[in-house]
DNA sequence: TTATTTTTGTTAATCAATTAACAAATTAAT
DNA sequence: ATTAATTTGTTAATTGATTAACAAAAATAA
């Protein structure tokens, strides 16, 4: 079966968020201009992006929301999808651990943490076992891990990655700089907020 | 003066970034490829940035770091740039916080932080003053900020975001779900590490 | 000198993403 | 009925971003 555009599939992971708070009844609808106003986007933008997989909405009263939900957890093979580790239980693993552990519409299941730092070692977090890094390759093949993400303060990053790699790592959601290889075959994708900040800065004026 | 491309301008900033490292020697080049590897794109991306700001390199040694880092300051009006805060001192306030003030390659400059609760109230983090929520419009006005980064726990962010707009904040950058309204001319960014984590598993295979 | 190599600079081509335009369907109002 | 209003579904057009192609420059080697 064909991919979906990148841009699509990231905006049904937001539809998909945002309308999970809508489905009170299960007979409630929505236009395309409703969820667009959601996303902050256009409404043809929703109305393309539902037709590529395929859902048909009502001329009259629009998008039926549950139905919705359900072929887009069909379509981005939800609930049986991939599992995650995070390296890093310090501020920003923390705050990362929580944000995605409290909720049921992220399918990626964290799986477990790892860390340098004994006091971190063997504690739980919100429910997500904190293991030393020397047993990075064990646990990740143990549980058929796919994604990891990388949170430490350490800025050499390089010998992680590669036993991310070695154990059947193939996506690597980076938030610490520093220089880095990359095999082609990864999925990777790195954020900096100060990236964002200077660009906000550049364009306010 | 004409706008440059929003891409090309948050790849300055990595650029940027990147060679402040390498910066050692006053008279050191680098080559297109090389500046491309470090930021994981195509050496054509490099060059052609590169030209947008009117920068010139040497036919056979590259370009020169130190005159390339001075251009892009002037093209980002750094140091002169945006005074930003940040509202919300929890895991990921503080981990940012902590992110950007030891930068000394970010020129945007977070002048204070805002809190809810008082155990953070009137404490320092790394420099950064926290004040009570309710000073927000005089702290904003005061410092002339522009920038408000958003990290609280709460997720009725409308008020706070109505306040920091009536003071005068023109960029916005989201890390909390939840529905909100913006005005369209404020830059607003939103990042969600779930919609990153579920695309990922849709590509990964 | 003359070819060879390497790298920049720039235009053209391609690819990706968004938006415009409008027909078809449906309902409500006249 | 007929008309008007609303919304979907889809194609076409546009805009934006990346990559390919290649000439020009400079250095090196033959
Ligand atoms: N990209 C962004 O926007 C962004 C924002 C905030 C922070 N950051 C970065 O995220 C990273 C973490 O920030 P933080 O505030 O949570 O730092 P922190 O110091 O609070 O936590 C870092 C954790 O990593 C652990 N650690 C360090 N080296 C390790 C190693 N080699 N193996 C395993 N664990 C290791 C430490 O024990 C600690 O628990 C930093 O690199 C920071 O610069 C990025
Ligand atoms: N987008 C992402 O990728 C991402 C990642 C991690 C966390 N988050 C989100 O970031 C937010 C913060 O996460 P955290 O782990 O730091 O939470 P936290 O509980 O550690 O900290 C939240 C802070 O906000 C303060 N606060 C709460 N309501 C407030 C209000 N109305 N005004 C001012 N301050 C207020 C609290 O006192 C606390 O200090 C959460 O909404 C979380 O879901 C997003």
């Amino acid at each position: 079966m064909e991919k979906l555009p990148p841009k699509t599939v990231e905006r049904l992971s937001q539809y998909r968020r945002v309308l999970s708070k809508y489905e009170d009844d299960e007979n409630s609808y929505i236009f395309s201009h409703d969820l667009a106003r959601l996303l902050k986007i256009n409404p043809v933008q929703v109305r393309r992006d539902l037709m590529l997989i395929g859902f048909s909405g009502n001329y009259r009263s629009g998008y039926r929301v549950q139905e919705l939900i359900m072929l887009i957890n069909k379509t981005l093979k939800t609930p049986k999808s991939q599992n995650s580790v995070i390296i890093g239980v310090g501020r920003l693993g923390k705050a990362i651990i929580h944000h995605i552990y409290p909720s049921n519409v992220c399918p990626v299941t964290l799986k477990a943490a790892f860390d340098i730092d004994p006091a971190k070692i063997n504690k739980e977090y919100n429910g997500v076992f904190c293991y030393d890094v020397s047993k990075i390759p064990e646990i990740v093949k143990e549980n058929n891990v796919k994604i990891a993400i990388l949170t430490i303060s350490d800025e050499d990053i390089q010998p992680i990655v590669d036993a991310l790699i070695d154990s059947g790592v193939k996506g690597i959601i980076n938030y610490v700089a520093g220089p880095l290889k990359i095999p082609k075959d990864i999925y990777f994708k790195e954020y900096d907020i100060r990236t964002t900040l200077e660009e906000m800065a550049y364009f306010i004026e």
